[in-house]
Parts: structure tokens; C-alpha cells; sequence
DNA sequence: TGCTAACAATTAGCGAGCTAACCAAACGCG
DNA sequence: CGCGTTTGGTTAGCTCGCTAATTGTTAGCA
């Protein structure tokens, strides 16, 4: 039978080392009642401000449905709120609520322990590279399919 | 407000690469009535023979229950078996269908097109400076809670 | 021998990913 | 104005992750 190397293949890794990451992350942040793709919610919103939920799921590179559900729970535990755009009703806006507020530094700091820790034996150039490399894959994987990536210039 | 850098964060691309792979895997395979996940098990088959669930669990580097989940689907949809060990009567043995044989090669057709798409615009070179970072930056996020890596030699 | 500890797998219950199918609102054009 | 299309969001139903708690078997040791 057909052997296939998939030790050997990029995607093995990526996919292997995107799991340990996300342990690594939730694991982090459990202790403050918040998993990681809930503090990447934060994240974006901190960052951008208020956003539709639409808007909120292309940056998250997630489809719709999978960030229904999100939302749901974030509102339930007090994080965001969901409401109705007035320019435009089929649209909800979503907002950070006043008391996530202390949370998220406390989030950026497990997220650079987590980073520090994966990244340990690797120059900065090395790191570097690393990323650039990963942004060429992922654009070849999305474009492909109709996808846009974020701007490409490292910040 | 702090703001985290996320975009430039190693963890950050490894995940939303890990995302693209896994739905571009999917969608080559979906064709064949199977799921990424469903070919990594007979790929792990495929390479060392019968195995328990717990071996198998842990090349996959997943735990037990999330496996268990899996095999059911593949044991109902017949792509393998699932016999108790007449040596310790705890463990299960798990065994490659005769009737997933043919599928095998067409699920590595499916990943070489995809690792080829994944690495364009990469020299061989650089893809294997991909992995050999990608292997030290899972390294530090397992090492440190005990798990242990496959073999770090390039197959 | 028999009790207890360790171990393999499962179940229950939740979070997060997807597609397909569905509403409701907005748009567009005769 | 009115009717069809597009668009934003949700619901339903599936796969795949996890932890905690159960069940059944083996191993170890008094």
C-alpha cells in the first residue's frame, strides 16, 4: 500500500503546531474564564472598535455561522453586546462591554508568554522568516479560493 | 486601551494557517466521503499496522475521547474495525478495512496537491526551513508539558 | 488471596469549525 | 409602486477538539 510521508509534509506541522498552540493559549487563559478565539473577539474589537458581526468574522477568517455561536456566549457572560444597526437593521453591531476592559491586558500578557515560550531557540530573524513564510502559505491557500489576505507588510 | 500586536505574532499565522490547510484538505476530500482527520488515522494505519486507540491517540497527538468519536464514525462507515486485545482485554485494536485500500492512494494524491499549492513561491530550501522552525516551535510547546515529539529528523 | 492503585476506553457535556436552509431587511429596476 | 434579488444573520445538523467522571481490566503488594 501507498505510503505518504505526511511527517515530512508543511501541512503535518502547521496543523500539529497550530493545535499545541492553541492548548498552550487556552490553557493561559482558562484561569481568567476565557478560551482563545473569545480573547481574539476582544482582540479585533480592541483594535478596531465597534464592528458588525460580518466584518468581525472576515477578520477572524471564520464563516458567519461559527461566530453566531461565539457572540452568543461572549454576550451571555457579559463581554460584548449584540445590537441592531440603525443605518441598516439586518446588521448587528458588536461592542465591548465596559468590564472586559481589565481583562484584556492580562490576555495580551498570557499571548506573549505564549509567544515567548514557542518561540524560544529561534532568532528574531529566524522568527521573522518564519512568519513571512507562513503569510505565503496561507496566501496560497486562500487565494485560491476567492479569499483576501491582510495587508502583507509586517507591522 | 492595550493593544497586542496579534497580526505579528507567530501563534497568530500558525492558527490561520492551520485553518486554510485543514479547509482546503477538506474540500479535496469531501469528494471521497472523507474528512482530514479520517485520513490521518488510516495514514498512521497505513504506516505502522493495528494499533490501539491510545497509540493512536497519541501519534495524532490528541486525546483519547476525541479519537473515540472518530473511530466510531469510521468504524460505522466501515473503513476499519475495532477489536478487544486478547493480550489485555482493556485495549482495543484498531485495523484498516480492506475496502480503504483504494481510497488510500487517491487521499495522497489529495494532500500532494495540496502541499504543492501550500509551498508555491517557496524554494525547497525555505520549505524545509518551515518545518525544521515549525518542529522547534512545537517542540517548546509540548516539551514543556511533558508530551514528547515524533523523531526530529527530516524523513 | 484479596484489596487497591493504575490504566484503557467510553460517556456526558461543552466550545468551535463547517454547509445548507432559512428569515428579514435593503436594493434595484421596470 | 411592487416584485425579485442580494445580503446579514440565525438555525439545524454534522465533525472534531477538550475535561471530568464512569466502567471494566490488569497489576501490585500486603
Amino acid at each position: 500500500m501507498l505510503r505518504y510521508d505526511f511527517e515530512a509534509s508543511v501541512g503535518y506541522w502547521v496543523i500539529i503546531s497550530s493545535l499545541a498552540f492553541r492548548r498552550a493559549l487556552n490553557e493561559e487563559l482558562a484561569p481568567h474564564g476565557i478560551t482563545f478565539r473569545q480573547s481574539q473577539v476582544l482582540g479585533w474589537l480592541v483594535l478596531e472598535g465597534d464592528l458588525t458581526q460580518g466584518e468581525l468574522a472576515s477578520r477572524m477568517e471564520v464563516e458567519p455561522p461559527t461566530l453566531a455561536g461565539l457572540v452568543d456566549r461572549m454576550e451571555n457572560a457579559g463581554w460584548v453586546t449584540r445590537s441592531v444597526c440603525p443605518d441598516d437593521r439586518r446588521k448587528k453591531i458588536i461592542r465591548v462591554q465596559d468590564q472586559a476592559a481589565p481583562v484584556w491586558e492580562k490576555i495580551a500578557e498570557c499571548a506573549r508568554r505564549v509567544r515567548k515560550v514557542a518561540t524560544r531557540g529561534l532568532t528574531d530573524e529566524q522568527s521573522e522568516q518564519l512568519l513571512s513564510m507562513l503569510r505565503v502559505v496561507h496566501g496560497n491557500l486562500t487565494r485560491s479560493t476567492g479569499d483576501m489576505d491582510p495587508p502583507s507588510e509586517p507591522k
